[in-house]
DNA sequence: ACTTTTTGCGCAATCGATTGCATCTTTCTG
DNA sequence: CAGAAAGATGCAATCGATTGCGCAAAAAGT
């Protein structure tokens, strides 16, 4: 039926024989406006159906109310409950949001960023992609003083807030973990070692291991891109080993599950013959037999903290001038996986 | 540094000595500007480090790009999932993507579809919240002729487009395999019934159970929230009925782990006592002890579908006068929980 | 009664990109 | 070589909401 364009504040106007301006600040409740006069307004804009348009008021006021967000991938439990966090406070604050996925592709990204920044978005979360390794796009926003909070995947040449988990004690608190438990030969299969957070646990995976006065034997530790195949892979090459580990620590829970599966297979019981820790705990990890030995990594509240931290940065008049990093704990879950001490 | 406010056509209209109209059409490749001033122009562009401003193009051409989605919650494997399958097409079409959660809640739900609005969506793609039972807010977009698609939850009351699954069909197949392998008793843990999926759902369970000339007992039909917790009441009324069932047809993946890990614990064997069949095919399912048998729900495809609806709606001239309901196929997951015939 | 303040509202510019309608050059045609 | 046609670019309005400044009327102060 209403076919018809919409009806703007001028239409209001028109009808009240009074200015636009004056259907502005009615509508804004701005003081200067008479009480009278404010009822009039509303009433009318509620009988016209008027709805506000936002893109005309962002034009103007130079702000969107709208911040971005870039993930290598909504469909993955650890983002979509970090989206699931930052939607929720920044609904609260009166924020959209603007999600866009890299699928790990550098070029995505590129291109991601630069249309979030065209349309403007007054913030930035960004996880980076796995094969980011320039960041020049971002200096976009930097240079513009456009605040960006990195999470989970950061690299420290990025001057930006940061919400991470504290990696190396992640590869300290599981390899520890194992190692308490009486496993002797501890394997880990970590990410590509470009990434921070790879880095760092690998890092926490030796710091363990020296303490306890375990041997460090690199042929223990693999590299991939933990996904399911090469977990598969890599828990293969690892038992083919004159001398095989006992026990891995996984860099997330899918390759842990992929190693259990194949355990399974080959009938080398868990946890007795071999223990194995995952990250991140994914829901499967808690629900499959044996249950997966985990570490949390508190998606949602690091949503939560990535949008606060975000928010009053866009709404602080001066800009802080250090970048800070907030680290969030995680908590080792321990299950039967890695039981063997109970 | 480049504290100065963003540059516009009208800077590199000055730069050049030309005008802003001509620097416009030189960016947008009309033909009607020489190869000689584009290049000069596009050139200065880059070298001025020019990005265009999307809001202000929005606002002149009455168009955004952009296309809105609500769902429940954004952390749920189907949905997303299914996001993800919408963002895939979107990018690929010069869209961005607007996620809102409505939590479930009429309200919230309410809120976001005004926002959508007032941000000129070009199109939305919705999932109703369990406690939707008016669509008002919904006429706002069709009034206007902006394209809805639904998703998953719709009523037949909706003039809109809609997706999805075929639930009698869900209900028929699920049943009649539990019959097929054997079972006598089936149970059915549904969900609310003002919602039709479930309905649907329930219609097909009965379908299957006459086809086969099964007695159908109202006291093996169950309605709840699908949670962990109300799946595992509900196999605990079912137990301890005077006559239990030895199957159920359960409403989602999770109700259907939570009487599995309750079977399991009161030594009820599966499949051999007891067959289980799910509904969405989450990702634990697969790889819990005894894996769980399923229904896909394609949630990423459905995504995909929704997209290419909606856009070609939004670039089509002529609006199509019926709404066009996509009814996708779910393929039927025999798993270990339902294998009693092998 | 006259100045000063306060109150209430309108004018017109602005945000940045787009586009219909000129205008001014060239180039071509007969 | 006049006049038409084609080619290249500019002017100014437009999208809808906001806001600094100004003006008039009403209220307050002396």
């Amino acid at each position: 039926m209403d076919n018809k364009a919409s009806i703007t504040i001028h239409d209001i106007a028109r009808e009240l024989n009074i200015s636009a301006s004056t259907v502005s600040r009615a509508l804004n409740d701005n003081p200067r406006i008479s009480k009278a006069t404010k009822d009039k307004i509303k009433a009318k804009a509620l009988e016209m159906g008027y709805q506000p348009n936002t893109i005309a008021s962002n034009l103007r006021n130079q702000k969107t109310n709208t911040i971005g967000i870039v993930v290598p991938l909504i469909n993955r439990h650890f983002f979509s409950a970090f989206i699931s966090g930052v939607e929720d406070v920044a609904f609260a604050s009166g924020y959209n949001v603007i999600i866009s996925q890299s699928n790990d592709l550098l070029e995505k990204e590129k291109q991601i960023v630069h249309s979030l920044f065209s349309n403007r978005v007054d913030g930035l979360i960004a996880s980076l992609s796995m094969q980011t390794n320039e960041f020049d796009h971002y200096q976009l926003f930097s240079k513009k003083h456009i605040p960006i909070v990195f999470f989970d995947r950061v690299v420290p040449e990025l001057e930006a807030h940061k919400i991470v988990v504290d990696d190396f004690m992640v590869g300290f608190k599981a390899t520890e973990h194992l190692i308490k438990q009486g496993y002797k030969r501890i394997a880990h299969l970590a990410g590509p070692t470009v990434l921070h957070t790879y880095r760092d646990r690998m890092a926490g995976y030796r710091a363990a291991l020296e303490k306890y006065n375990v041997n460090i034997d690199d042929n223990l530790i693999i590299h991939g891109r933990l996904t399911r195949i090469e977990g598969q892979e890599a828990i293969k090459t690892l038992l083919a080993l004159p001398q095989p580990p006992d026990a891995a620590f996984c860099g997330n829970d899918t390759s842990a599950l992929a190693m259990m599966v194949y355990l399974k297979k080959v009938g080398i019981r868990i946890p007795e013959d071999f223990g194995l820790i995952g990250f991140s705990n994914e829901p499967f990890s808690e629900v499959v037999t044996p249950s997966i030995s985990t570490l949390e990594q508190p998606a949602f509240e690091m949503g939560v903290k990535a949008a606060e931290l975000l928010i009053q940065e866009i709404e602080s008049k001066v800009r802080l001038e250090e970048h800070v990093t907030i680290t969030m704990p995680t908590e080792l879950i321990q299950r039967e996986s890695s039981s063997r001490n109970k």
